[in-house]
DNA sequence: TATATTTAGTTAGCCTTGCTAACTAAATAT
DNA sequence: ATATTTAGTTAGCAAGGCTAACTAAATATA
């Protein structure tokens, strides 16, 4: 990890005082999301394949067959990083690399059959875990979960939102 | 990581139809979180802490002084795994180690005044950046947002639901 | 009490995952 | 026709993951 250093002054604890409304909801929300990934990620043991593999593997197979730079991207990594992790999934006999027939320099990236098995297996195993910790609750919180996940999907879907001082 | 082998037979699409009612807000919820956490964690760059450490690090500011094995099973790693991060950490000023007094074998990790600044600042960013969308939502769907939250952190708190077959 | 077992953590040594720097090859611009 | 840019790879290093084997303290047992 390159050595970047920080300077800051404010040391005290997080003051609820001045903070604007949606910071309490957003503080909530996200440990929220740390805790529920952290639990149900214990399933992932199950699908033999380490973190890095089966998270690009779903990208692979949700987000169709797509360039390895685009795979570098969603997953927040260099370059050869993906190009390394890519060729051991094709070993592993989980995706396929094919040439792009416009751009003669691009490789796609999809998975095979077995890549998107083991991965749904996975996704299943995850999900059920989750189910069974809903099965719990009334219904009306169900339903109260179901439409905060569909607010969460849109607000993290389309890009991240702008960083300060991004021109429209 | 070990190569498990799966054997499956199920190759079928995930079909809407015979699924309980709780996995399609599982599913949602699932995704939503995951795309969540996906988006805000380029913040995490700027602390200069790779995600392991980071990660180790909010365990050890929220978590209290904790032993090394209890940071482990957090951190869902083996423990010597953890013996190297904290040293590290350490040496980065970050934690401190003490040796507890009652049972000399276990040592106690816990944040410096330097650490838990580092980490608080890492905190601050991503739920600014969290916060940011939040903003462009009516206050209905943020106050919908906050109930969830709430709901998923005492469903992901005390225990990962009970696997199949524990006794009571 | 003395010995055996269990528990907490470390060390050694091996792969995997991340990076940067430097390269090849195709596409595009000059 | 040449220069630049873009997509991906290779080489080589540091960090993060593991298992096996160890030390030391606590606890159980003979």
């Amino acid at each position: 990890m390159p050595q970047r250093r920080r300077q800051s002054a404010d040391t005290s604890a997080s003051s609820a005082s001045s903070a604007p409304p949606e910071f309490a909801a957003a503080n909530t929300l996200h440990s929220a999301a740390i805790r529920l990934l952290r639990a149900i990620r214990v399933e992932d043991r199950a699908s033999g394949l380490s973190g890095p593999r089966l998270s690009a593997l779903s990208v692979i197979v949700f987000g169709g067959p797509l360039p390895m730079a685009a795979l570098a991207a969603a997953e927040q990594v260099q370059p050869p990083t993906i190009t390394r992790l890519v060729r051991e999934l094709e070993r592993d006999g989980l995706v396929e690399r094919v040439r792009d027939a416009d751009d003669r320099r691009v490789l796609r990236v999809r998975a095979t059959a077995r890549g998107r098995q083991v991965m749904e297996e996975g996704r299943r195993r995850r999900v059920a875990r989750l189910a069974a910790g809903l099965k719990a609750l009334p219904p009306a919180d169900r339903k109260l979960l179901a439409r905060a996940a569909e607010l969460i999907e849109r607000l993290a879907r389309p890009e991240p939102p702008a960083p300060p001082g991004t021109p429209p």
